[in-house]
DNA sequence: ATTAGCACTCGATTGAGTTGAGTGCTAACA
DNA sequence: TGTTAGCACTCAACTCAATCGAGTGCTAAT
């Protein structure tokens, strides 16, 4: 059996006024909502027909239908058209990433919580650790007496630090040496990739400074170690509280812990994605928890490497909205990157 | 009527059961589980003065009593012991906090995070803003051409930094000069209390790099104004998902948004809190949302402000454990606060 | 191929009946 | 006078049957 286009058309009214009501649709409902120019008893027909080829199912025999996973799927391939955000609302984004955009944790921040809002869907953004981008440049400030700053700054222009203590002989022209020699070696080499042993032979000609090298490759050891994971940031998992579908206390509980744990997204989100915005329906999903939830995620290039951000929301979701903001803000996080970064 | 020792101890029992299992307690209940050598008869006659006093009351004729909001008060005024922390769990907390003390935000979310898991109850704390403490000492570093970091140290060792543009033909000795004067003239002064005309006279013997002390100003402004709020972390709101009372899906909504929300929370919060334990049992608080729960709060000084930690949580809480979690917390906070930043 | 008509299905709602934990009161007792 | 056994009473919670109605599937007419 095909789908034609009186098919296509019934099975579209029915997702959309599923996705509106969360109510089972009626032949009726289909007709009078849509004022199509055929009888209810054609349309149910019709639907019959859609039952049998797995896009519609019944909760009960005398309930209307809903769209099936299959259904949505169908949907999402073949009609879904993309809204995009509004041009109020990406200047608001501009602006909001415009800002302050040498912090980025806030901006990740931002974004995350402004895609929630928008959607009143679960957002999130993982960036990548900053162990993949690369050295550019170091500085050790004198603090006090005996204390100093190791400041490491990456190609993406963020900046770490962290303290470390000095023997009070150490003078601020010896921390600029130190930090030269720091310099020299990595300059332009992945955070992942500096080794200890590069500075190993060179140390013998600055031996009354060893104590500092050490302390600052203790530092950056320590920052990395820091930051050695994603970044994950969710917001918005309260949203779901708004979703008729999850009336049943027990299975709220179950996806409002799934979401408030960072580690556990990161199962959630498929590991690999491409810049092109991905849909996971309900069972597409691999983590069993979630399967009655669908994923819309988008990578955005940083640094070389992939960030990720995305929506979790009720398999009864906007598609359109949903993969539409998704990509709106993905290319505005890309751009914003190579505005600032790259210059 | 007065409340004698045989009451006392009937209240004692039903609060301990009715916090532990959060249905109505009988009169046979409390002779059976806490073995007491007076019959049913005699403790439904003693329940029934505690509840013309106010202590207990009556979801219905035909269930068991519960305590009041009074009964509460009494027992936390009369009859609650502290349980404090363990050996394990304070060491566990001190290794927690003596790891990186110098990111006083991780170390504000691993504190919170800590006291959620040890109780089972939603916590919070609240962090002074950064305004109130003393500027100690500003740096000045040349990130690259046209580009300069502010750096700002505050007497408890925070650091915060913000990028500046510079002209190019400003040299390295010259943010040299320009960061001994902002050290030489605010120096030891309260973040909040730096004024921009303290600058004004001096600016003219420093015309050609006037335009980098605005910058710096300007940067400095931003950081404050970027920490110009109290800050707030809440850890385990999730949490009341596990309390029976909450079943009912509207109240169990209304109560999470609000813990979600770092603006709310502050109203949830007395103002005025001293280092004492304070508990504010259901509707002592003032904010009506929140009137059937409870909130333990206690104060730990932080250079000269007052920062918050405490829980949130049924009223129905073991407020023995949750009083003695928050002084302990406290304490040990206060504790590495001055190892750390005053010595 | 479409449609009107009608019998049928089944979740949701309503209401009556039953159960049982727990109380208040009274009278007997130490 | 305080304590206790006994008993009638209360009321939420549960069960079960009756009813309702939205919506279907099928059949026969167009």
């Amino acid at each position: 059996m095909t789908i034609d286009e009186r098919k296509k058309l019934i099975l579209e009214s029915i997702i959309k006024d599923y996705v509106e009501t969360a109510e089972p649709v009626g032949s009726r409902a289909v007709v009078r909502r849509h004022s199509l120019n055929i009888s209810a008893a054609t349309v149910r027909n019709e639907m019959a027909d859609l039952e049998e080829m797995g896009y519609l199912e019944q909760p009960h025999t005398s309930a209307g239908r809903i769209p099936s996973q299959q259904g949505f799927r169908y949907f999402v391939d073949c009609m879904m058209e993309k809204e995009n955000l509004t041009e109020e609302e990406a200047t608001f984004l501009h602006q909001l990433l415009g800002e302050r955009v040498e912090e980025w944790s806030t901006v990740v921040e931002g974004v995350s919580h402004f895609l929630s809002q928008i959607t009143n869907y679960a957002s999130f953004i993982i960036v990548p650790s900053v162990k993949v981008s690369q050295f550019r440049y170091l500085q050790i400030v004198p603090l006090r007496e005996g204390q100093a700053l190791v400041l490491l700054v990456t190609d993406m222009g963020l900046i770490m630090h962290r303290k470390i203590d000095i023997p009070p002989s150490i003078k601020s022209e010896d921390l600029q040496i130190i930090a030269d020699l720091f310099n020299r070696i990595f300059q332009g080499r992945r955070l992942n990739e500096l080794k200890r042993s590069d500075l190993q032979n060179l140390r013998d000609e600055l031996r009354q400074r060893r104590s500092v090298i050490d302390s600052a490759l203790d530092a950056i050891d320590g920052l990395l170690d820091n930051a050695a994971e994603d970044k994950v940031v969710i917001s918005g998992a309260l949203n779901i509280l708004k979703e008729p579908e999850f009336k049943d206390l027990d299975k709220l509980k179950r996806i409002l812990m799934l979401l408030d744990t960072e580690g556990q997204l990161r199962d959630i989100v498929p590991d690999e994605v491409s810049e092109e915005v991905n849909i996971r329906i309900g069972r597409e999903n691999e983590l069993e928890d979630i399967q009655e939830m669908s994923v819309v995620v988008a990578g955005y290039k940083a640094a070389g490497a992939m960030g990720k951000i995305g929506l979790i929301g009720p398999v009864r979701m906007e598609y359109g909205k949903a993969a539409g903001t998704v990509e709106s803000v993905r290319s505005i996080i890309e751009e914003i990157l190579r505005e600032t970064f790259y210059k």
